[in-house]
DNA sequence: GTGAAAGCGCTAACAT
DNA sequence: ATGTTAGCGCTTTCAC
């Protein structure tokens, strides 16, 4: 084990202060040119790194960013977390991951140790934290940034895609070409995006005078989507099916392969939450691009607006990324 | 913004001295009951919180463990993080997640940061950081528990499936039944696995004073695997194809299909490191079941072990998970 | 331009 | 059982 070496040592080898040594590595302009070239070489000889810990508790930041989101969603969150990162790398900080899993309890625990943890700066991926608990986290001067979910407050900024227009905006089309027959099948792994994706139906037929009512509900007993459906189809058919994840597109594909329903000729498929997988299906399964990177990377670069405390303006509260239809072969 | 409150503050409040109150959060045995109780009160009613910095600084560890994978893998990355942050709770450690990119610049400032910031350990995934880079992190005393590579030395662990010894044990059953026409598909994301897997083969073919020939390169003009696929399965077609993604197995079965391979009644496929993608397929790809979730929880389990100084044997320095392979109905 | 010293919030001897 | 004090490694005023 090397000695762990500090400023000390280095203003040692360097016959300077040490303020001197924290004057070079911050940049500072002060510092005349032959020293800082002393400093420079003892740093580099002894093999010097500024201890981040020290750095933050003198200066009262840490540079890093907490990252919330629910667990076992990496599938959604990859891209997301991709674009986070990058731009917290540009800005030098670091990203601390907290994952929330169903238990009530273990939220609490995660904004205490954030909160401990003395992070700049939290982003939360569509989680259930409620009010209170975000409350909880501002109260503590924590800027915070939502994805997917639009919320906006004193410093909490949110970066989303709006469900409920794009499938609003999709089902009114057929609805209007007479497929009012529209089913929407259950998420249960994201019941958030789900909600959104009903209100957009339900308005699409409200404005109609008519209801929606075909809500596919995977009843519990049932341990994936394609067990259940397997058994709906085989009694139902709808004009345009529509999913959220590609599992559930795909399951969608099978079990009405399976029970002779033709898609897209006597059945529609679109999923929502489009995927490369939607593409390697046959038929391939139309889809949604939604920006998962952007809505980390835009997270991210707002969040190190916010941080900086003069451009208390450079940024909107709210911020709506749009997605592009991505046509295939389960959509006419 | 509200003051933030200090270990001195909650002093003044109980009408102790901030010693007591340390030993207090920390569950010292010492303190009476009494003034135990009085601290908390004093403790909640000032919604103090344990700044972890200043903590890490004392006590010279920073209760968290940096986590490095190369960029955009979370496909295969995902359960491997909640295996690692599953069990990070427990010992109520923080993850920082670092990324590496392509350009070889990239690593050595990640190195770089996650020195300063004096992570306690370091966990990395698959990663091409070579033994110099590797080096330097052992240099400054770092923990190091490596998923996916059998290395070990001093402070560092690995955890690893044995992918050359799964392949060599299923294709050798293959070749020694006649079907000797055994193909592999390269995966440009993952060089090393596909590497393993190729010794593997190269092996079973020796044993036989064979050689191992069909190892279908992605020439770099083609896009995707399945546009090369396309052209490829026109003129050639094996007993046997290995992939090692569910993406690529799923496009050697579209391919196939389209130039009309039946499979696998004319060549079978097999998909190594299988996924819930491969059973939505149709056919269903037949895989192996690889333990990520494990691999990651396991892992920081020995992470764990390697902090405790006492228990310098409580672990194996090399761990060697296994697989179940799954048959479906891309295999007979 | 550089150094001395206080302070960031906490822990851990050492006293009492 | 509790208080006092010296660090942990760094930044930053304030002198010089």
């Amino acid at each position: 084990m090397m000695k762990r070496i500090t400023i000390y040592d280095v203003a040692k080898e360097a016959n300077v202060s040490l303020a001197t040594v924290s004057r070079v590595i911050n940049g500072s302009e002060v510092v005349r040119e032959d020293t800082r070239l002393k400093v420079q070489e003892a740093i580099e000889k002894l093999g010097y790194k500024p201890n981040a810990i020290a750095q933050g508790l003198a200066l009262q930041k840490t540079t890093t960013i907490a990252f919330v989101i629910p667990e076992a969603s990496f599938f959604y969150t990859g891209q997301i977390i991709n674009g986070l990162i990058d731009v917290a790398k540009i800005y030098n900080y670091n990203m601390v991951l907290h994952t929330t899993t169903e238990g009530i309890l273990a939220t609490s625990d995660i904004i205490e140790t954030i909160i401990k943890s003395r992070v700049d700066g939290v982003v939360i991926f569509n989680d259930k934290l409620d009010k209170e608990e975000i409350a909880t986290l501002t109260n503590y001067d924590v800027p915070i940034v939502v994805i997917g979910n639009r919320i906006s407050d004193n410093n909490i900024c949110s970066v989303y895609v709006d469900y409920e227009t794009l499938i609003y905006d999709y089902a009114k089309r057929y609805y209007e070409n007479g497929k009012t027959n529209i089913a929407l099948v259950e998420d249960r792994k994201n019941p958030a995006m789900i909600e959104q994706l009903r209100h957009g139906l339900e308005k699409v037929f409200k404005e109609h005078g008519d209801t929606f009512e075909n809500y596919i509900k995977i009843p519990k007993e049932y341990r994936s989507s394609y067990e259940y459906l397997k058994e709906y189809f085989k009694t139902n058919k709808h004009d345009l099916v529509i999913t959220y994840r590609d599992s559930q597109a795909m399951a969608v594909l099978n079990t009405a392969r399976e029970v002779g329903i033709s898609i897209p000729d006597e059945m529609e498929l679109v999923c929502v939450l489009d995927s490369k997988y939607n593409a390697m299906a046959r038929p391939q399964i139309s889809g949604f691009k939604i920006p998962d990177y952007d809505l980390g990377a835009v997270s991210m670069r707002i969040m190190t607006k916010m941080l900086q405390d003069d451009a208390k303006d450079g940024y909107n509260k709210e911020t709506e990324l749009s997605y592009i239809f991505t046509p295939r072969e389960t959509t006419k």
